[in-house]
DNA sequence: ATGGTTTTTACTGCGTC
DNA sequence: GACGCGGTAAAAACCAT
């Protein structure tokens, strides 16, 4: 695939503070002076007073965008996964399971009874602990890749939710923490109505989208989750944006689809497919034409798709204003 | 594994700037 | 001549069985 954004420029925004690291915002309510951004040290403050205005910028989702994989490689600043070993070996205590104390003799048995409580306990905190870093490590997985993909803080909470469960239900073993956590992301962003594609998981995880689909079935069944199949009007918002069409088109490519939606049109078809339709459909109703490839790109769709796509929602809409 | 359906790939022709 | 668009056939991917 080759690079398919020569006004790359436009379509991505990078912080532009890297030589200056202040930016003046505006006058502070103290003393007049100015209120400057610290970029370097995320603290928005008067520069006459000293006056901090806010701590912490807030991350307002992702700064970069990328439309295939090697640009994908190019942007993330989320950068790869770390691989911090699951330690663990030789650092806990074992307990031997013969009844001989340190010079091989037998244990008594007011001893050895001792020695079988003791060795309960220790399985049972070792495990918990375990437990506790498996989850931590899920958990932190969870959040760069969400953070990666721009997703609300719901969808990560209702992941962390899931993957607790999972976790309970012993679905792990087997299985990669990361497969797991990715799984679980996927499933919770689609129940909380901001789903990603399998690619884009896969373009922030460190697993094979394969594996995702996979394990992404296996939980979803074993938990019994509930998961209709994606709103194809969830994605409007996010492929008009990248397009930069006004929220009148954005709107009529939301009422093409529910007009779609009302004659079944949409059975077994892609749901990313019919909102790539739309929101083509939508450009050219509202004078704002993109061309198919543009959206083709941001959606991930093929413009054979969207052609498909739009004729058929044209057509619905055709028949509404006859029947 | 299989078969049916959808999506993609690749290619071609047409009109326009 | 390049570009956007439409159509088609065959391959690939997907899904339920």
């Amino acid at each position: 695939m080759t690079n398919p954004t020569p006004n790359e420029g436009e379509r991505t925004r990078v912080r532009e503070q890297t030589t200056e690291s202040a930016s003046v915002v505006n006058e502070c309510p103290e003393c007049g002076g100015n209120i400057v951004t610290d970029e370097v040290r995320g603290e928005t403050v008067c520069d006459e007073c000293g006056l901090v205005v806010r701590e912490e910028t807030v991350d307002p989702g992702p700064e970069w965008r990328a439309f295939d994989a090697s640009e994908r490689g190019q942007k993330s600043r989320v950068g790869a996964p770390r691989t911090k070993l699951m330690h663990d070996e030789g650092m806990s205590t074992n307990i031997s399971w013969q009844d001989k104390d340190a010079y091989g003799r037998a244990l008594s048995p007011r001893q050895r009874q001792k020695m079988q409580r003791l060795r309960t306990w220790n399985e049972r905190f070792r495990t918990r602990d375990s437990r506790d870093r498996n989850l931590k490590q899920a958990l932190g997985e969870i959040d760069r890749m969400a953070s990666a993909l721009g997703l609300p803080r719901n969808v990560r909470e209702t992941a962390s939710v899931i993957y607790r469960r999972a976790l309970e239900e012993d679905l792990l073993p087997g299985r990669s923490i990361e497969g797991v956590a990715t799984s679980v992301l996927y499933a919770a962003a689609r129940l909380g109505g901001t789903p990603r594609s399998l690619d884009e998981m896969a373009a922030v995880s460190r697993v094979e989208k394969d594996e995702i689909a996979r394990t992404y079935r296996y939980v979803v069944r074993q938990l019994k989750l509930e998961i209709e199949p994606a709103d194809p009007q969830s994605f409007l918002p996010r492929f008009s944006s990248e397009l930069g069409l006004s929220e009148e088109a954005e709107h009529r490519a939301h009422q093409l689809l529910q007009t779609a939606k009302d004659q079944e049109i949409h059975s077994g078809k892609s749901p990313v497919g019919l909102a790539a339709a739309a929101v083509y459909a939508a450009s050219l109703l509202t004078n704002e034409k993109v061309t198919q490839s543009e959206v083709s790109d941001v959606a991930n769709i093929s413009e054979v798709t969207i052609r498909n796509r739009y004729h058929e929602l044209l057509e619905a809409e055709g028949n509404i204003a006859s029947a």
